[in-house]
DNA sequence: ATAGGGTTAG
């Protein structure tokens, strides 16, 4: 019993930004001020019966100050010294409950006394970009504000978030309001987000709709349009309807390279060979020589097969017509052979890209490391990301994301840590890609102490938590057999209007049926229909 | 946003 307190106990921070309302588990452990002489029960459905979970301490003497400066940012300690900054005291009032509707979030705001200012919007619009409830309520909020006037950027986040949670009439609303702005609000760059949203959404007839009235909201409908929408219907796995598109317009919009390379590319990422084979022809019949981006497709498909013999053939070809591969062709055909286990010939062709005289890149020596480290020679990935610093070459996020996913592969967890760390004085902005490894690492080594302190960065850097990286948590913590926890993420996740995959549904009911905890599974069970439930309205 | 960004777990 001892032990899960402790275990609880690690998890102050965190959830003491959580929605108390929503989470009483989280509320009863984790208010550092709460009073009550009863001892603070669980709720009963989320009572587990085992309790012989300890965790494994995890100290770092040179990482300990780090670490610690986290947790100096705990905000109940922050709120008592009142030294908040307006964001930190929005943040917190669309974190204290979980609102129904953007209404009630605009009613909690106009008693929150903060004045709007577009760097709050923006910030905060990207803290809540998974969360479209209190964003839209901020959003709404700001614009009641005297003096405060939302900028055409703010206005392309907010699409961007509606579009994203499928909120497609809310979505359209919003740009027939900047459209009634009058001032230029809709822009090219509003309506690619508007076609990618639906195309990503599988509204594919809807995504060419929003194209062929695009006048309505004074945009061209130029080369670069239509580009920009063949490309999102292709990259949704829908060359067909990229290709409708072409045929539809063909003769009304003027064509380039482009137009061709994305219908190619359409068609190799769909496997269909020979559709991308007859757009190349098509391509040349226009007056267009096939490029390094053409040639390059079909190179990624190939590789995609394993098919080497043939992307040495593509490369002969390009040879004869005088086109020089580039970084890209190289990183593609270096990183399929580095992932089809043979990193000599993958080797090879680092070698050979050197010795054209082609630089390589940042991605390229991402790529590098990648394949190194999965080929288990870690000390020369490591000496790899040294010699790219002194090439000149600056890592990326890409570059530590692999990295740090390496550490963690090799369970290196100091060394994944200190790359974070680094990360930071590097000013790398960390994405999900960066947290999701080392959270894996953290429930399944049970380090509950690194997890809490990982989730309070992750917040620190404004990276909200995606459905994947819940459902890798909540898969994690089954599996170490932390089921409250992995309740609660369950319950964070639905509350926040994801729908949970059926993978990770099935995983924590199986576990709590082994575990014979009746009303906590009684209770995913009803989050989980009512989350399907939602999605279908 | 015309081509390169690691399926996956034991």
């Amino acid at each position: 019993m001892l032990a899960k307190h402790k275990n609880l106990k690690l998890f102050r921070y965190y959830h003491s930004q959580k929605n108390p309302k929503i989470n009483p588990l989280r509320h009863l452990l984790c208010n550092p001020f709460c009073t009550t002489t009863e001892s603070p029960e669980l709720p009963s459905w989320i009572k587990s019966p085992d309790t012989q979970n300890s965790d494994e301490d995890f100290v770092i003497p040179s990482l300990a100050s780090w670490v610690e400066n986290y947790k100096l940012h705990d905000p109940t300690r922050l709120a008592s010294e009142k030294s908040d900054t307006d964001i930190d005291r929005v943040c917190k009032t669309l974190k204290k409950n979980r609102f129904p509707s953007p209404d009630e979030v605009v009613q909690a705001l106009n008693g929150c006394c903060v004045s709007a200012s577009n760097g709050l919007v923006k910030q905060i619009l990207r803290r809540f970009s998974n969360d479209w409830v209190p964003a839209l309520g901020l959003f709404t909020w700001a614009k009641t504000q005297t003096g405060y006037r939302h900028t055409p950027e703010i206005y392309n986040s907010m699409v961007d978030i509606l579009g994203k949670f499928k909120k497609f009439d809310l979505m359209w609303g919003l740009v027939r309001e900047m459209n009634d702005l009058n001032d230029g609000y809709v822009t090219l760059a509003t309506m690619s987000r508007v076609m990618r949203r639906l195309a990503r959404g599988s509204k594919y007839d809807e995504a060419v709709e929003a194209f062929r009235g695009l006048d309505k909201f004074g945009v061209e409908k130029d080369a670069m349009a239509m580009n920009l929408l063949m490309d999102a219907l292709a990259k949704e796995k829908s060359a067909e309807h990229a290709y409708e598109l072409f045929r539809e317009f063909n003769g009304c919009v003027p064509l380039s390279a482009g137009t061709f390379n994305v219908l190619i590319h359409g068609w190799c990422k769909a496997r269909k060979l020979e559709d991308a084979e007859k757009t190349m022809d098509e391509m040349r019949k226009h007056g267009f020589v096939p490029d390094v981006v053409s040639y390059t497709c079909f190179i990624e498909h190939y590789c995609h097969e394993k098919d080497f013999r043939k992307v040495d053939e593509i490369l002969k070809e390009m040879q004869d017509k005088g086109c020089k591969p580039n970084v890209v062709t190289y990183t593609i055909v270096m990183h399929a052979l580095g992932k089809a286990k043979q990193i000599n010939a993958a080797l090879e062709v680092y070698a050979k890209m050197k010795s054209d005289g082609c630089l390589p890149d940042t991605s390229f020596y991402s790529s590098l490391i990648f394949i190194l480290s999965k080929a288990g020679r870690i000390r020369d990935a490591n000496e790899i990301f040294e010699d790219m610093k002194k090439q000149g070459v600056m890592p990326d996020v890409l570059t530590y994301n692999t990295m740090i996913s390496s550490a963690c592969a090799h369970s290196q967890e100091e060394n994944a840590l200190k790359l974070l760390q680094k990360m930071e004085e590097d000013s790398c902005k960390p994405n999900f890609k960066t947290y999701a490894p080392l959270l894996k690492m953290c429930c399944k080594k049970k380090r509950m102490k690194v997890l809490n302190f990982l989730l309070s960065h992750m917040f620190k850097n404004d990276v909200s938590i995606d459905v994947g990286t819940y459902a890798l948590l909540v898969r994690g913590l089954c599996r170490s057999g932390k089921l409250e926890l992995a309740c609660s993420f369950f319950q964070e996740m639905v509350a926040k209007g994801m729908v949970p995959m059926d993978a990770t549904y099935k995983m924590l009911m199986e576990e709590l049926n082994q575990n014979s905890m009746a009303k906590a599974k009684e209770q995913i069970e009803q989050l989980m229909s009512q989350a399907k439930a939602r999605e279908c309205v």
